[in-house]
DNA sequence: TCTAAATTGATAGTGTCTCTCGTATTAGAG
DNA sequence: CTCTAATACGAGAGACACTATCAATTTAGA
């Protein structure tokens, strides 16, 4: 899901993402060996064979790097190819089933260490509120576009956004549960989404 | 609300408490002068009539000024002495209206610019998401208790994230929407409440 | 092949935040 | 009131993320 359109044209573009590629793949094997905040942007650079200022050229910060998040454009994919019929949640469910689905070996295992990543280390969790935003953003316009509703209609977003509380409630680290592995955490999410459908009852 | 314990005791805790305050209310004007990214630390420190070490030793990072957030205390006190026979929901909803209601002049001022702060600087409202997941966790351990459920229970920790989810998605700023007024992010927050209240229909 | 644009490295910063150590201030006991 | 043990403070050095500039190299397209 991460690949790229099998010929992405140029020679130039081919570099681009070969070098983007090696700082991520450096970056997180360097996070893994020696932790996030002992590894510099220095000793990346070094390991991918770039400038530190080349690193920062293609991630506008250290946190970026580990940030890259394909699921949820997959996931909103295939959110649009839901039937109509079915509610805005239940598509939403059955949409992240899908994604998690379509998922190869090699995503997986990269989902599973940025997920670690992103659950462990302070500055990338907080970083997450904004990718939150984000995504509230674009579950408001499917959901919108699904039900033939304004995208700024207060109804909309206020569902947006308590998708994205459940799935933040279930995903976010309690108590020492080190749930990283990926099928937990879909099962977790799909749970979630389905307490959500159901009205939310105690 | 902010206010210390009448006396604070020892005059080593006074001082300490009166050095906190200076630092927070000059970094607060200067925020507000000059932009937050455009005011260093060591203006700060000028300014309260420390050491920039010193500022350091009063708040771990420079946003930790800006993310002092009473209100929740507050909210979560009145939630308290809600009556039993209140759903969660709207038990939460009346006790965000009296604290709201409970709040002095200076605390509405001072509210106003942390709230403003938090929208619209990047790094602050990024380690908001911290302080969502710390008041996730408190908002359900309160409503276990008005439910006699367990705080690790699924669905009452479920329904605490669609709250904050919903609250998250009244206040984050949309558009370009600068609604930095008090009463109007109140009002906003209760909107939010009181749909999730009635199953987020569209 | 030639030219313009894009990518890169090198360098020199700025600012946040940490650590250490010597000094000064306070609390509590005698 | 005095002495002593904590404790807070300032000063300085330094690590590291990140920015800006400029020259050199590489590529795209004619």
């Amino acid at each position: 899901m991460t690949e790229v359109p099998a010929r992405p044209a140029g020679l130039r573009e081919r570099k681009k993402a070969k070098t983007r590629a090696a700082i991520r793949e450096h970056a997180l094997r360097l996070f893994q060996q020696q932790g996030y905040a002992a590894t510099t942007v220095e000793q990346i650079a070094d390991a991918a064979e770039v400038s530190p200022a080349t690193f920062f050229r293609y991630f506008p910060t250290k946190e970026d790097v580990v940030l890259q998040d394909d699921f949820d454009i997959v996931t909103l994919a295939a959110l649009e190819a839901q039937p109509p019929e079915l509610s805005p949640v239940a598509a939403f469910r059955a949409a992240a089933m899908e994604a998690f689905n379509s998922m190869s070996e090699d995503d997986m295992a990269r989902f599973a260490e940025t997920t670690r990543l992103t659950l462990d280390v302070p500055e990338i969790r907080a970083r997450a509120l904004e990718e939150l935003r984000r995504t509230t953003e674009v579950i408001a316009a499917a959901i919108a576009r699904r039900t033939g509703r304004n995208a700024d209609d207060f109804a909309v977003r206020n569902l947006a956004g308590a998708i994205i509380g459940v799935i933040m409630s279930a995903t976010m680290p309690w108590q020492a549960e080190f749930g990283t592995d990926v099928a937990e955490i879909y099962h977790r999410i799909d749970q979630a989404l389905t307490h959500l459908e159901a009205g939310l009852p105690l």
